[in-house]
RNA sequence: GCCCCGAUAGUGUAGCGGCCUAUCAUACAGGCCUGUCGAGCCUGUGACACGGGUUCAAAUCCCGUUCGGGGCGCCA
């Protein structure tokens, strides 16, 4: 017989035999009866065993958390005020649990954050914390159709590289055979040659690596970004772009989890379209009104962004930011050098997403490479690209790890990466 | 890289110089209980991160180490 899920036991009229499988999250013994709280993906429902001694003491010898065969009858009118109940006939020990458990999955204490992260499997155990997964995935799903409808080539592009890209971010250095490389901060560099080579949308979703020592809630030293680029584009057009990306990948998980989440306690975000746009100019302005004093030039410190972020409701872009603080491959505007044609998908003081139109003249480009202190020469493979023909071009990175951790409202970025890398935290 | 803070049973905590043979909850082990559902009741096992110092006396105060948390910078 096939087995069933426990969500689809609603289903069933009552009577009908069925095969179970799942981990036994409670196991209550009293003297002539025996329950067992069976969870699987879907959901728990209540295993009972009663007038069968035999099953009764194999019952009363599991651990919590074991893994279980179960095949019983479905009672429709349970007696079980919290699940659907199973009448036992036999139960199946595939696999047992060692006690204690590290970390009890129904247990009423607090978990600290280390021995959660240090016992992650168990921990993802609680519907709570592996349904932010399933909810990333909806996320992406409905970014990643969107850019199927609107012409995007999905592409994969190397995480081991020979020069850092943007300058600016610490690298992790990996040996390379009898060479030395660096595992990839972003795919800037190479969806930018994928323009050149003649594909006119690619995207990207794969992991970032960054070698900063950072100890915050919104910092991961791999991350997953979601990158895009496109051909005969400019920093307009990305935004619109991104802003349909946001609202789409929040709006599919809005419509296929959005009651299962509520139930959880998380408030979905589901923002309203256009997104409000300020300047870099808006922000000091916002700033000054509130008697702070800003150098023009300079990046907006968290503090500030608090600032900014709570005149602000949700979502937000600051455009047109200062040439000092943006990359070499961003474009200046034609007409005030000092500032680009880039901007920033900010919510409240996070930062999303960054993008803007790329300089695609080779000459520009490499005067500014050496305005930012860096060498071209190490960027050859790189310029190369621009000098047989590159189409002007935008795009973006959006932190996928951050856009889940606002559409749940989840305060720290570990919480919603599997196993997180930190500071500290290598492993699991 | 800078600045704070913390470390007591499997888990989470109380204790902050002598009343500590270390509190409580939960978990775990055993027992009682004819349907539980945060079950209940009884019994039991189980811990002061490591090294040095101060003191008649250290879980408690000081220094160092290790591990961790938060914030800043940087960024997604």
């Amino acid at each position: 017989m096939s087995s069933i899920s426990i969500e689809d036991l609603g289903s069933l009229k009552g009577g009908e035999s069925v095969v179970i499988y799942g981990w036994a999250q409670e196991i209550k013994i009293l003297k002539n009866i025996t329950f067992i709280v069976l969870r699987d993906y879907s959901g728990t429902c209540q295993v009972t065993i009663k007038g069968n001694p035999e099953l009764i003491e194999k019952a009363s010898k599991l651990s919590r958390e074991s893994v279980l065969k179960i095949s019983g009858t479905f009672k429709k009118d349970a007696i079980s005020k919290s699940a659907p109940e199973v009448t036992c006939s036999d139960l199946t020990l595939l696999n047992a649990s060692a006690t204690p458990l590290p970390v009890g999955i129904t247990d009423p204490v607090e978990v600290d954050f280390e021995t959660r992260f240090n016992n992650r499997v168990l921990d993802l155990r609680k519907p709570k914390n592996n349904i932010i997964f399933a909810s990333k995935s909806k996320i992406l799903w409905g970014i990643r159709k969107l850019m199927e409808e609107e012409g995007f080539i999905e592409v994969q592009t190397p995480k081991i590289v020979s020069s850092a890209t943007e300058g600016g971010a610490e690298v992790f250095r990996v040996k390379y055979h009898e060479k030395d490389a660096f595992l990839n901060q972003s795919p800037q560099l190479y969806k930018e040659m994928l323009i050149s080579a003649g594909i006119p949308k690619v995207f990207e979703v794969g992991p970032a690596f960054r070698a900063e020592e950072h100890n915050t809630n919104r910092h991961l030293n791999e991350f997953t970004s979601i990158d895009i680029e496109m051909a005969f584009s400019d920093d307009d057009k990305a935004m619109q772009m991104l802003e349909l990306s946001v609202y789409q990948g929040l709006t599919e998980l809005m419509d296929t989890m959005g009651k299962e989440l509520e139930q959880y306690g998380y408030r979905i975000v589901v923002p309203k379209r256009p997104f409000p746009r300020m300047t870099y100019q808006d922000g000091i302005r916002i700033l000054e009104e509130n008697g702070i004093s800003f150098n023009f030039g300079d990046d907006f410190s968290s503090e500030q962004l608090k600032i900014i972020g709570s005149k602000m409701d949700g979502f937000y872009f600051i455009t047109g930011w200062p040439e000092k603080v943006r990359p070499f491959y961003t474009m200046q505007k034609e007409d005030d050098p000092s500032l680009t044609k880039s901007f920033d998908l900010q919510y409240k003081e996070l930062e999303v997403t960054s993008g803007a139109q790329r300089v695609h003249n080779p000459e520009a480009l490499i005067k500014r490479l050496k305005e930012k202190g860096l060498n071209p020469e190490n960027f050859e493979y790189y310029i190369s690209a621009f000098r047989y023909g590159m189409p002007p071009h935008a795009g973006w990175g959006l932190g996928l790890e951050r856009l889940t951790q606002i559409a749940l409202g989840i305060h720290n970025i570990r919480d919603v990466t599997l196993f997180p890398r930190d500071r500290t935290r290598v492993s699991p």
